[in-house]
DNA sequence: CGCATCATTGAAGCACATCAAGGCCTGTGG
DNA sequence: CCACAGGCCTTGATGTGCTTCAATGATGCG
């Protein structure tokens, strides 16, 4: 039984990643205690875990259903003829991904380290959408945000030069380390040059460059300290 | 008087440039005579005309109204603080722009030749699309749209080189002209170039390679003609 | 016809890619 | 606990595609 709006389901859901821990190996379906404790995985309100590198959906798949994050981080990018990998988003607690308008998700959806999603039902939401001004809002919300942050994207790609992409990244990654200026990285460097589309080389000169200026402070590769955050926002 | 469905105004209007013709010259509201032809300019349904490079809202301005193109081509761009220009897309006959959330236009919209555009209100259409679901799909698909376009032009920007780009750029305008492989474009050099983050010598050395090898002919800067179709499309 | 804008062509420089090699973590098994 | 293996990250040397700077050639409009 559905509920009548999808504003009960909206909220995020609470549950943090070590209520699955058990559940992570291997992306074993498990149900959202929270939610509707006899849904199983793929429908409307479930929980879905996946492994780092997992894949979540690929590119051409029927888009049938969509996902919200709750913990973990996702990677939606794409694959080229000559190998190379696009990535042109990180989702993060919160980020909804994976809902079109109808056909087939336009990119890979990958997880980046272990994460939990909640699983939605694409025809389910589009029909109480159509009764549920709301709702329609969001998604509307959603897309448009979504298209914003698509073009800024864009700018970062094209006018901006490899240490202000990388101070632009750290920027918009500050606060997700364990509060304050510290930042924990979940992704490669790897991840981050196809995402600036730079080569890890150049990451780690730019990096490096940053930290030689006194604007951060490496504890490891993955985990950065920012020294001076109005100078690295100077930059861009 | 609105009429009950924004339905009743959405099929493109009918009318040509030329109708307006006498309006043109310096941007006289005009109404269009299919419409509502009590309605004046910046009203729902009405139309307006813009002369070559006047702008048409600016970044910034508060998003009460948004257009939909009739005739001509529009650039929506934004400026840097050091002065450099970023075009992020032209909006041809049938596309929207200008339509947001709620707020400010997060770009500056400019005529790039003479062009006609329907003044639709944001608040009214947004209340309508409350009722009116086939609208709100319609809002919703547009945003969704523009949210893929930006994020291949993204693509375009950060992994095609020079030659890439302007290929194409101009297999984005193919059928532009007066039919078959003729593209007549309506912008300069210099918007292509920052439309697709080059310079205007690196564009008019693309083309140039373009035409040396075969792939079209140059009947003049901005008329262009597509010789081999396939092998430019290959090239991307 | 004259001027302004736009477009083309050439020469030099630079930012990032590519290629190459070495170092550093982290997990695994003895 | 140590040794090893395999990613991952770092650093250096070299190459190149596009920019920048500079100058000339077209085009169109009053």
């Amino acid at each position: 039984m559905l509920k009548s709006s999808f504003r009960e389901y909206w909220p995020a859901c609470p549950c943090s990643l070590d209520i699955y821990s058990s559940a992570i190996r291997g992306a074993e379906s498990c149900v959202c205690p929270m939610l509707e404790p006899n849904l199983t995985s793929q429908q409307f309100g479930s929980v879905r875990c996946f492994d780092a590198d997992q894949e979540i959906f690929l590119q051409g798949q029927l888009a049938d259903v969509f996902f919200k994050v709750l913990d973990g981080t996702v990677r939606g990018c794409r694959y080229f003829s000559d190998g190379k990998r696009q990535v042109d988003r990180f989702y993060r607690s919160g980020d909804i991904f994976g809902f079109e308008i109808d056909g087939a998700y336009p990119f890979t959806a990958e997880a980046v380290n272990p994460c939990a999603l909640t699983v939605i039902s694409a025809r389910e939401v589009r029909q109480m959408a159509a009764i549920d001004q709301h709702l329609a809002w969001q998604l509307m919300s959603n897309a448009m945000t979504g298209m914003r942050r698509a073009v800024n994207h864009a700018t970062v790609l094209s006018r901006r030069n490899a240490v202000q992409k990388v101070a632009a990244f750290l920027i918009e990654w500050a606060g997700d380390g364990d509060g304050g200026n510290s930042i924990l990285l979940p992704m490669t460097h790897s991840d981050v040059a196809d995402y600036l589309n730079l080569t890890v080389e150049t990451i780690s000169r730019s990096i490096a460059k940053l930290e030689q200026e006194g604007l951060i402070r490496l504890q490891s590769p993955k985990r950065i300290n920012i020294v001076n955050f109005d100078a690295l926002e100077a930059l861009i």
